[in-house]
DNA sequence: CCTTGACCTGGAGTGCGCTCCAGCTATTAG
DNA sequence: CTAATAGCTGGAGCGCACTCCAGGTCAAGG
């Protein structure tokens, strides 16, 4: 259970989380919708209020998807987180195997870099 | 204008040719009416007849679909070998970019896992 | 009071890169 | 000859990750 510091948060209006994080706000809501984001806060008229929580988790969120992680996994991994204490393991499983993809896939990028220079230098030779 | 060797080339069936690329028949023809895949030999049924030229092309069409070059973009590069002489500066061009973005993704990636391996870390030790 | 602009919701639409399908032809095994 | 297998074509369909839209609410400025 996170408990929250109720200290004076700087609470981020849509716009400004979007702006802040480079998510746009439909995405943002998205996310929230697809349970990647939650708990997020509203003001009284309805309206969400980010915390600089949610502004660390979504940089985190953008990590994993860009390294090419998927919704879905990433569902999975934040009900992990929301059903608390004892899925630490699980939570820690999952990041370990994610780990292991983008060592592989930058591995891949590398080899296939490779194969790119190679090309490459054919065109510094006349012949194609 | 690349002059094919008549020599007796092994020619692949699709069936063979999706087995030895890893790329699907489907895809093949996909490819191939994109543009992305030219002249593809036909045997006196219509059938396909993939050359070990092909095979090669194919492997660099693989390899740069995996470090993100879209479909369009490898039409434009396609189109401008067909062209033939003259155009080698302009695909020279293309692929150089296409380098610097990959290894600008290798190091994104990188920068991604050192935030996974800070994420992991605070598993080892107990707190979230 | 009225307008403006940021935000809300549920749901439809989009773009990419395939992937599948129907209906047909050709080749090969028995 | 027949049946099975592999391939052909044009076009529809799919999964993912957003992205957009209609129709409505709310708070502040003039």
């Amino acid at each position: 259970m996170t408990i929250k510091t109720k200290a004076k948060e700087t609470w981020l209006t849509p716009a400004q989380m979007s702006e802040r994080s480079g998510v746009s706000i439909d995405t943002l809501r998205y996310y929230e919708k697809e349970g990647l984001l939650q708990n997020v806060s509203r003001a009284a008229s309805g309206h969400r209020r980010y915390s600089s929580e949610d502004i660390l988790w979504v940089e985190v969120l953008r990590c994993l998807r860009n390294t090419g992680m998927s919704i879905d996994q990433l569902r999975h991994y934040c009900a992990l987180g929301a059903q608390g204490t004892g899925t630490e393991p699980e939570r820690l499983a999952l990041l370990n195997a994610h780990r292991q993809k983008v060592l592989q896939d930058i591995e891949k990028m590398q080899k296939a870099l490779e194969l790119i220079d190679h090309k490459i230098s054919f065109y510094g030779s006349k012949t194609e």
